[in-house]
DNA sequence: TTTGAAAATTGATACGGTCCAATTTTAATC
DNA sequence: GATTAAAATTGGACCGTATCAATTTTCAAA
């Protein structure tokens, strides 16, 4: 995973930018790069083409590369790093403890809508498993999901204590790097509110959608909903299509 | 813009895969692809390398490239088109009729965080621009932006009123594609709740996130107050860095 | 000094090739 | 039939080239 050449250029360019070594914010043009790091101009691209896409830096035709300044000041916001996608992994807060409490476990039919979104059979079920989610005891996420029998036969409510997306890339050697999320707001239920903590004007955010496995099969529903203090999605949009 | 090969290649298999013509939801492999469609494997990447990341299909070394479910289900989720960033273009919703109301119009000197977001230096001033925007006559999102003065000298109140992002690349050629953004929510404050007629047990979804010009210029600072019912922010993310 | 055309620079698109790695298919063996 | 090994399939990485397009630089003419 860490050898490919384009990655090397990458990390490479970016500890350069961070030690200031482009003092005039611009990078040596493409041939120069392709030139002095000893690969192709084609690997020169694809390693700019990622970082600009990452919003580290810019590209003009005829002009050269530029270092997005912000990137200087602020680069953890450009770190959308981890292994996986889960929230065992997403909230990686400063060091705190990361705990779990089971409040569900149930399996059940596949709902019309879980048949579409999950690819099922309408007699196939699946797992309901609704779990709070604490960070040094404050808990701060309620997560519905719903996931295939068939898909994870051994999804024991030991195993649900712990992390799924953990388990199945250890146990089972499948990995979820690909979800399709929809974040929005709504003001808190009295469920959340006694659960989360909140009071009646204090909202939470909700994260729902998809996580698929690596071959596109999807993996499950969610339903997150979060604190709203610890709720914020970075994210850096480029209109260019890649 | 629409007339290179593997944005051909793009068109015509969304095209395809929406008409079931591919009813194992597998893909050609790349190589039956290039020659069918007489271009190089290397366009043929391309186009599916894009697609793959926009969530509409998955590849998988040795096996082949296959259709996510979704897509066909769901079209409209994997439509992230635009051709400009502002919200304007944004919220498109089914017709209903965009309009905007000035609240606050000045020019200030730019604060250390304004200095540091939009690389501006001690002695710059910015504009503040505080505007309402409203959907067929109901307001939606309070709108706060902070634009350096050098950058759009011609920036008046009457500009202001319409889209600013239309104006500058009608009038001034520029276009803005590119933004760093952060979601989240908060109870709705006292001002929120009059501008925007919510509740005190309502919240207002925030974005908030610094606009960029094209060759990478810091625009804007923007802070939007967005009514909660109009805040869905929906996105595919996947790990696999290109 | 200013203007404007030519030249140089620089990233973008596209081609086509080599070799590799994961997976599936086939065939052989027990 | 089941198991295993070999072969074929299929996407991934990387290289090097040719041509184009936007921008900047150079330099001669006015």
């Amino acid at each position: 995973m860490a050898d490919l050449v384009y990655r090397k250029i990458m990390r490479d360019l970016k500890e350069r930018i961070f030690n200031q070594e482009f003092n005039d914010k611009k990078l040596p043009d493409e041939r120069s790069l392709s030139e002095s790091y000893g690969v192709s101009r084609s690997s020169i691209k694809r390693a700019l083409n990622v970082m600009a896409q990452q919003g580290i830096i810019f590209k003009k035709r005829g002009s050269g590369t530029f270092i997005n300044p912000l990137y200087l000041k602020n680069q953890s916001l450009f770190n959308y790093e981890g292994t996986n996608l889960g929230v065992t992994d997403s909230f990686h807060l400063d060091g705190k403890r990361p705990g779990i409490k089971l409040i569900d476990y149930q399996v059940i039919p596949a709902s019309k809508e879980l048949q579409q979104d999950l690819f099922l059979e309408p007699d196939d079920f699946v797992y309901k498993i609704k779990r709070l989610r604490l960070l040094d005891d404050e808990p701060i996420i309620i997560e519905t999901g719903y996931i295939p029998i068939k898909i994870m036969p051994g999804l024991t409510p030991s195993v649900v204590k712990g992390s799924i997306f953990n388990y199945l890339s250890e146990i089972e050697g499948k990995s979820v790097t690909k979800s399709f999320m929809s974040i929005l707001a709504e003001p808190s239920n009295q469920q959340d509110q006694e659960l989360l903590g909140l009071s009646d004007k204090e909202p939470v955010g909700i994260m729902e959608g998809i996580f698929f496995l690596d071959d596109g099969t999807p993996l499950e529903v969610s339903n997150m909903r979060v604190h709203y203090k610890y709720l914020k999605y970075n994210t850096f949009v480029s209109l260019d299509e890649e």
